[in-house]
DNA sequence: AAGAACTATGACGAATTTGTGAATTTATCT
DNA sequence: AGATAAATTCACAAATTCGTCATAGTTCTT
């Protein structure tokens, strides 16, 4: 597998260093942005960031601002550093769907240790429900829905839709997608999950718009 | 309902209030101990604590000999918090009947999703009545009521609707069926799973539709 | 701009799965 | 043992899903 990207946001270059140092010796991949208003751009203009490390008191826009923008359109998970422990950032941070937090000054064991901690919890590997713009997946009850909406979906249609949105960001090629969500053994033909793709597309309204072909290649699930 | 009662056992009033935050946000009344001593008297002394979440790092009576103290009268669900993810801890925990674990630091997501586990997976199991929906099932009189009306099962049939409400809201194959309420042991058809259900729609009338067939996998047990 | 390559869509039928009633086996009670 | 009820199996009917195909539409290439 690939390099997990990690976002730095702090505006002393000295901590990013530090921080980049510790996480590049465990074959991170750093992107460092130095502030607020950086950090937002990059994360969206880049794809499959992992992980943000955010530093909460930086000039201008600061962490909570950043926290509050990134999380109107994705759940990826959050580090605040925080200069002391304070009750009440950490309050208010994990209400704005902070993750985890780490007071300066930690040693690197701390910071690797949260990191992985983090990176562990929201692997969204074995998670019973998936959640994603208004988009619902119990895998437990087998159940899709929109909006609050319970949306009937058949066995391969659910199977289908559940890899897509595990895969989100990803490009998905037609053989991927046979091999994942059909058997290995299954010789028919690709173009059944253009069907199946339509039935989902159609069944889910506004929100089919989200599984993105990708001419020449096959699918993919994205959220703008 | 009543809220339920949670009994929250830190030495750290930091701890406790982070603890207490949360759970008071998700409508839980929350009563706090500060010590291993404290903790004891308090639940023996309250009425219907529903679960325990303690420390197991507390000066003079730690968190195991509060848990073993309890676990001589009690079945309450025990969830424990360490510092770090120590398996040696783990396995110990679970020999003394500890429910769940939750490592420090942690978001509150997690601790909310372990709360509502544990006592989704502890209601209902020692529950001698359920009732949901209009269905009443009186575990000890082996007796189904729809709408205060008796009617009558067959042994498999209460146990299989029995297991199905248990398991409300999930999607359970045959196979997982004929394990739980056949036995392990048992190599007959999974089709008599069909014919019990057909019993039971017949007989329980306009709330058989409860029991909704999931294509391709099983059945589902789920009020509207 | 025309043609090639690929994708979307609607319809149909085969294959699979489930529902149902009846027959058969097994267990229980007197 | 005989009668009764329950559990299981069986066979066929009904329902649903899935894959294919033909056609229409879109994007890319030259």
């Amino acid at each position: 597998m690939d390099r997990l990207k990690i976002l730095v946001v702090d505006d002393e270059s000295r901590m990013r260093k530090l921080v980049k140092d510790f996480l590049v010796r465990r074959n991170y991949e750093v992107i460092e942005a130095e502030n607020g208003e950086q950090a937002i751009d990059i994360f969206f203009q880049t794809k499959g960031i992992a992980l943000i490390i955010l530093d909460i008191m930086m000039p201008k826009v600061d962490g909570w601002q950043v926290c509050r923008e990134i999380r109107q359109y994705s759940d990826v998970p959050i580090i605040m550093l925080t200069a002391k422990g304070d009750e009440k950032d950490e309050l208010l941070g994990f209400e704005l769907g902070v993750d985890e937090y780490i007071s300066k000054p930690f040693s690197p064991k701390i910071l690797v240790a949260r990191v992985e901690a983090v990176l562990r919890r929201t692997a969204g590997i074995d998670e019973e429900v998936i959640e994603i713009g208004g988009i619902t997946l119990d895998k437990a009850a087998h159940q899709l829905k929109i909006d609050g909406e319970p949306i009937d979906l058949s066995y391969k249609e659910f199977e289908l839709l559940t890899y897509f949105v595990v895969n989100k960001g990803v490009a998905l090629s037609r053989e991927k997608i046979l091999n994942n969500v059909w058997n290995y053994d299954y010789f028919g033909d690709a173009r059944t999950i253009d069907t199946h793709v339509k039935k989902l597309r159609s069944k889910m309204g506004d929100k089919g718009k989200y599984i993105k072909t990708i001419w020449g290649l096959g699918y993919k699930f994205e959220v703008d």
